[in-house]
DNA sequence: CTGAAAGCGCTTACAG
DNA sequence: CTGAAAGCGCTTACAG
């Protein structure tokens, strides 16, 4: 029922071959006879089937965005950000969610967007030299965030930096008791994001002669349940610190519930700063790493987008964070004859 | 570079037909053909190009998903659980954000996912009937998520009882003057959330002889930016409520910054219930009402799919809702010589 | 069970 | 500036 391009050509009284041009605004169309075309096309509802064009241009005009889990904040706000760059510009914006046991591996195995997009974002997808290899084979351009390779262009933050800032914050209060809760080393692979941030906390510590303390440096999900979980064993562990230093704003708020349920008063008996500046902090107070979400988004996206046209060209960009100064931080408690030297809770 | 189906056919020394059959499952092919054919794509990494197979069969394979916004807490959860049940079974989800000035007027009047999918999902879309009947008239199956018309089947949760319930809840904690924080009326357009969520609040009201106050009734954006300015406007008005219900989590929290800001305890001063159980709820102990995120995508998804194949039923389902009583609600102040009575804060 | 062939609806040299 | 025609890579009756 729906016209298709041959409808418009009777139409309009011309070949299918300049409906096409006209549609597209391609040169070499006399202006009387793209106003035909227009007024048929518009008169018959006509549009373009994507896939007839699609498989004729040999181009999809899509862009597949890679991501560990779709309903995360960090990954629903980058999505946003590259959908209004991307989208304006022409293309669709497919969604690959490695989320749950084995996605991951099938993704890399199967490379199901072969044949299906014209480019990739790849975001916070730990993989080994051989996967990128296999990746970088499909010689579909790809750009990645959260996660820097020799292969792909990529845009990450300064993890190790805003992780030192965090801790030297807590240090300049007078902490010298600091904690750490954040995500899990994935080995063999190319993530760096908890490695980075582990290695600013431990920078700014041994700046000060501070020595880390394993046991309150703990690695859980990034979530707000892992937070929780994380904050849960750092203050069964001995003794106990005034300061912690959260690698995500959920983690530390699922990490100050605990301590409060616990009965600690948050900055008082325990100072927590996150990392992202989520919007939920401003509104609770929390001390936080910013980082730019958007900004992500939209230089992953711009950046594809010339590697679409022109020459792919290989760039890195770490974009800065900035410390957010609010109220879950603040002097650490003055230790009484029961200080939290000795007196840590067990469970 | 990558291999055809032509190429396959080649290598397994049978035809195209043979091949398409073969891979995709479908009867009459002969066992040991059917293993030729396998081992021959499998040598070659084929993948068959899904434009050509789209173009060819009449079927995209991908639903749209239509959204006001892909960044936010709730369209980011419901895509999360359509996309877990669409894609196992074979198809792409391609989201619509409708997010900008006249993104949702553009979307009704181009119909950009004509050709392009088999069925969509619409999510919190105010329409107009002649909208709905434009939507209708591209035949293409439409499940809605959160919007009940004539014309579609549709998931909506039990907003008027929830926002009942909400009340009722802060009536029996001894609350008399209660203000409600919420999202805008679209008028013209079939959108009834915060219009049952209202009607839900009066009810409540009016079952105890109870009066709603106009001005501690306000309306903004469904955000915690949205849910701070409303706050601030509530908290000027003459006299003061003792309790809020927020129409959405996020709201609510950033009503809470606002109180807090200006001095009131929660919920000592104010009492506040949100709506939605964001996973943050639990965490920041907000006393709420609980609507299931993912069993309305689930289930949109599911009658989409039925839709899809069989013969597109019309059904409505309206989920549940449910109180969570955490921290954030207690007995009103007992008024003293300053009561909140005449007390109010004037900015 | 298998193949030859038409057809899906476009785009793009090529010729004029 | 315009058109005829080939071609993109599949699927699907139809015949055998």
């Amino acid at each position: 029922v729906a016209a298709t391009i041959v409808d418009v050509a009777r139409q309009a009284n011309v070949s299918v071959a300049t409906v096409s041009r006209a549609l597209r605004g391609l040169p070499n169309v006399a202006p009387q006879t793209r106003a035909r075309v227009l007024a048929a096309a518009n008169e018959l509802h006509y549009v373009a089937d994507p896939h007839a064009s699609r498989l004729a241009a040999g181009r999809t005009f899509t862009v597949g965005l890679v991501v560990p889990k779709l309903g995360q904040w960090y990954y629903a706000r980058i999505f946003e950000a590259i959908d209004s760059v991307l989208v304006p510009a022409g293309y669709d914006v497919l969604p690959f969610a490695l989320t749950g046991a084995g996605a991951r591996e099938r993704f890399l195995d199967r490379l199901p967007f072969r044949k299906r997009v014209d480019g990739l974002i790849v975001v916070d997808v730990p993989m080994a030299d051989s996967e990128l290899e296999r990746l970088a084979a499909t010689s579909v351009p790809i750009v990645t965030v959260g996660l820097r390779t020799e292969r792909f262009s990529s845009l990450t933050v300064a993890n190790r930096e805003g992780a030192r800032t965090a801790t030297e914050h807590l240090i300049s209060l007078g902490h010298e008791r600091i904690g750490l809760i954040g995500g899990e080393d994935f080995e063999p692979f190319a993530f760096t994001i908890p490695g980075d941030r582990r290695g600013g906390f431990e920078d700014a510590l041994r700046a000060r002669a501070l020595e880390p303390v394993a046991a309150w440096m703990v690695s859980t999900q990034v979530t707000m349940a892992g937070g929780a979980e994380a904050m849960q064993r750092l203050l069964s562990a001995d003794g106990r610190p005034t300061g912690v230093v959260a690698m995500s704003d959920e983690m530390a708020i699922g990490a100050m519930q605990v301590a409060r349920d616990l009965g600690l008063a948050i900055p008082a008996d325990l100072s927590i700063v996150g990392f992202d500046d989520h919007e939920i902090a401003e509104y609770i107070g929390l001390t936080t790493i910013r980082q730019d979400v958007g900004t992500q988004g939209h230089e992953a996206a711009t950046w594809l987008l010339e590697a679409l046209v022109g020459e792919p060209e290989l760039h890195h960009r770490v974009l800065p964070t900035r410390l957010v100064v609010r109220r879950t931080t603040g002097p650490p408690p003055t230790p009484g004859p029961n200080g939290p030297g000795r007196a840590g809770h067990t469970n």
